[in-house]
DNA sequence: TGCTGGCACTCGAACGCACAGAGTGCCAGA
DNA sequence: TCTGGCACTCTGTGCGTTCGAGTGCCAGCA
């Protein structure tokens, strides 16, 4: 349908305008890349292009732009992922292990994916759906007052207060701490609810009802935080963002504030492997002229959670996705280790 | 000094040009405020005014802008805090009244304060550093290897890793646990190296290792978590910053990605009411064209943080100081309560 | 059939220029 | 001490011109 060499126009154009930011013209074009061929030829097939919706004007006589449909096929079949140098790829690792913490590691994350790239980062907090549990503890704060903590595999620690309807005495507590810990520990969260259904019916009577309250209140927890939370960080590369400046990054900056757009974004991104959303691609209205490169990424096989960036559809891809995936790698290590 | 009229034209000055934006002449300021003076008197009184340093005139034959100087003044002396209406009052009560948890006080906070305002918000963790324990729990997750939760009274809960030197039994661990609760819990954390400081020595040959291991890694806890945390929001009002927009917009981004700025900006607000910081006053350099707001906020008496916000020295500095007034003594209220 | 050089055409960006409008400073008079 | 008047100084805007990059098309050539 396209032949090599226009194929060869397309990219030389998008790698053009990635770099200088305006439209570029065929005489440009021949002189930057060794086509081969006269400027007229390359009109002619920027003619065809452009009848088939991968470039534009921007008005009459001006150079061409790539389409949000041109820079998909050049994703899809004219750029490679451009792997890190391995300097690069030390810093990351170096950068990456001083981490203490969960905070810290996906803190540290975002800053460097935002360096990076040099554009906007997201960062997704490793899931709980997915994550299993490591421990729970029952704290007695007050008689009828007990406290929830629980720790996930990734390091994750959720407190919750529980008011209970009648006074629970220390053994009972140990008791059920033991109980519940033996069950849980190391089960996937999904998995926990049909595991402690019957718990209440083996205690006494007059501690059932704390006990329900207990489970309810723990289930409440696994449910509620499998709303994820995320971290951003490099907003201030948004004002590299290009000319037309202040109308286009007001949306953006709203749309970064809605965790819920953010994670409809990130979700989008199928869970294996890379996925790019280009321009329109991008359901949320306040981000057609974005974006977004997305990964998972996790301790073993299995992605726990997503990360990625935000930058204007005039970026360059190779580069923005070879880093992505790089600090994805290495992420899931640290997580790995820990 | 300045004459009371001289006063009164300054304020016709600052509320004008915070309204429109534009350098305002000296007809103008006779139309809308009634002044009972002419023009000419006015200009004479603003040459005194340009003189002094309070205001000055982008370039010759345009009208007047305020100078940081003349905000000073202004915030000082001729303006005071306008209070909230009761609707506002209300919004903010249920608004805030919905919160889980401490992340969502904090988050919702963020929210309501960007909101408000319409400038960006920046709220403070309630710091460590003036909380007390309100417990610490040792769990033992291998047989040398113990996680430490930390609980304030604020709510907030810091877990920690532990590598013992020495496998712990569970008696030990409880006996710590036990000994350790009644030595903090309720006591400041600043008190609290004192409080341990001997119990090693009560412990068994065998395990004062692990003891000691443990209490240092709370002590360090301590320390480190007094570096406090810090939440934003409300960056997309950024772009109501003004015309010269990108050139302002990109080192105020820069700063409010860097917490240790933003806590020292916060931090040199005094203890006791309200900070304004206008203009060149912030000692940070990216934000020599904005004005900062912050109020510290408490659960009782004494204040455990800061929370304030980051606009344009041309902001409404009446409106926005009562918005951050109430929005803290609502969150002082909340925190009180739980 | 496909490539090339040539040529006329288009349109936006840049420049110069004149002009209106807003604002000032200053001065003389009440 | 205030006021009205007046001359002056800017900036912003609109308009016409020019310049140049870029295009589309066509005829000729391999």
């Amino acid at each position: 349908m396209l032949s090599e060499r226009r194929l060869e126009v397309l990219r030389a154009i998008v790698q053009d305008y990635v770099g200088t930011e305006e439209p570029v013209g065929s005489k440009a074009l021949t002189e930057r890349h060794r086509l081969g061929v006269s400027p007229a030829t390359v009109r002619n097939d920027m003619a065809v292009l452009e009848d088939e919706g991968f470039i534009a004007q921007p008005h009459t006589s001006a150079g061409r732009i790539p389409t949000d449909k041109g820079y998909r096929l050049f994703v899809d079949r004219l750029a490679g992922v451009k792997p890190l140098s391995s300097p690069e790829r030390r810093a990351i690792q170096n950068f990456l292990d001083g981490a203490v913490d969960l905070d810290d590691v996906v803190g540290r994350t975002v800053r460097l994916l935002a360096q990076l790239t040099r554009q906007v980062a997201v960062v997704q907090y490793p899931s709980l759906t997915r994550s299993t549990v490591r421990h729970v503890e029952l704290l007695s704060l007050a008689p009828a007052r007990l406290m929830l903590v629980l720790i996930t595999d990734t390091g994750r620690v959720e407190q919750r207060m529980i008011d209970c309807p009648a006074p629970f005495g220390e053994t009972s507590l140990a008791d059920l701490r033991a109980r519940l810990n033996s069950r849980v520990v190391g089960r996937r969260f999904t998995d926990v609810p049909q595991l402690v259904q019957d718990l209440p019916e083996s205690f006494e009577n007059e501690d059932r009802g704390t006990v329900s309250t207990v489970l309810s209140v723990l289930l409440e927890t696994l449910v509620e935080e499998t709303e994820e939370r995320l971290m951003i960080g490099g907003t201030s590369n948004l004002t590299r963002f290009g000319h037309d400046f202040p109308v286009m990054i007001r949306p953006v900056l709203e749309a970064l504030e809605e965790q819920v757009v953010l994670l409809k974004l990130l979700g989008e991104a199928t869970d294996s492997g890379m996925t790019v959303r280009i321009g329109h691609e991008n359901a949320h209205e306040g981000l057609t002229s974005t974006s977004v490169v997305a990964v998972g990424y996790g301790s073993g096989d299995e992605a726990v959670a997503k990360l990625g960036v935000v930058g204007p559809t005039r970026m360059d891809y190779p580069g923005t996705m070879g880093a992505v995936r790089a600090v994805a790698r290495y992420v899931g290590q640290i997580l790995a280790e820990s």
